[in-house]
DNA sequence: CACTAAATGAACATGGTTTCCATGTCCATC
DNA sequence: GATGGACATGGAAACCATGTTCATTTAGTG
């Protein structure tokens, strides 16, 4: 497996290719606005007459997560939902349980909080997740109704 | 399914009932300094000389979940692991990647810092989940030297 | 003590993710 | 143009935590 991930996916690094699927999985993620399983996106691909294996994609998913290059939410159950990394650096979302709908939130001061902590704490090589979650403007009304969600079971709290 | 949680579990509460395993978990999760998951609990409790079903462990663990008794968090591939809420209110913990140690770190930044979050965003109903790791002082030697995880495979990033 | 809803637990189902492994593709070299 | 090794692919099967079913047991009540 090709496990240094893809970093700049040019050909000129050692080690990693540039092949149709990766072109083909890089160009849907960034056709996406919102996150994506890795079983929503290969349905992306394929219907879109692409020949890609579930597993490729699953690989490269994770290649680009090891990479940084992606940002990762998970739902309930666990399941990873993906999206193109906006800018440079790390970035927290607020994302809509009923539709997904997803935006970025400034977290600097969380960023520096952990940064204390670390240097508080006696640990080392502190990492930190942070998910927010909530019902947008738009899915409210549907929500408030008891209804199930509207486009898709994005993640929970 | 139990699906009211178990909120006290007091006899006095109406459709929630006292049993031997409720109280094994109970008392079992009490002795647990660090987190657990489900089937750590049920090894625990079975070689104790309990005698209770892993299905029982996980209802319980999720009535406990909903009813806010315990803290979660989930390691990388999606599992969940329990902890007593040492306090009322909600607490976040900084982990040790290596040996599972988990301690409760004051998050108040953070709380205050979501609900701005909230309230600016036009969304509502916000919930937010956070999660620190790292390795502690015992475990960073044998860390640095690439050894595997000291006692549990807990957490990461 | 009898009765009933709640709880239990073994077997089975589920579903997302990872691993296996045989095959395919690219690229440098001969 | 052929060769070989490293990297990549993808279908199938394995994995593993969790959910579901349902017959049986049990707690607590009347």
């Amino acid at each position: 497996m090709g496990s240094k991930g893809l970093r700049r996916l040019s050909a000129d690094d050692v080690g990693v290719r540039r092949t149709r699927q990766r072109a083909a999985i890089l160009g849907a993620l960034g056709g996406c606005v919102d996150f994506v399983s890795a079983r929503e996106l290969h349905a992306l691909l394929t219907s879109s007459g692409a020949t890609i294996g579930l597993t490729t994609v699953y690989r490269a998913l994770h290649d680009l997560e090891c990479a940084e290059l992606v940002d990762v939410v998970r739902d309930d159950p666990g399941g990873r939902y993906y999206r193109q990394r906006p800018a440079a650096g790390h970035r927290h979302y607020l994302i809509c349980r009923c539709c997904g709908l997803s935006r970025p939130v400034d977290a600097e001061v969380v960023e520096r909080w952990a940064e204390r902590i670390a240097t508080d704490s006696g640990f080392t090589d502190v990492e930190h997740t942070l998910e927010l979650s909530g019902i947008c403007a738009d899915c409210l009304p549907a929500a408030s109704n008891g209804e199930p969600p509207c486009r898709r079971p994005v993640p929970g709290s």
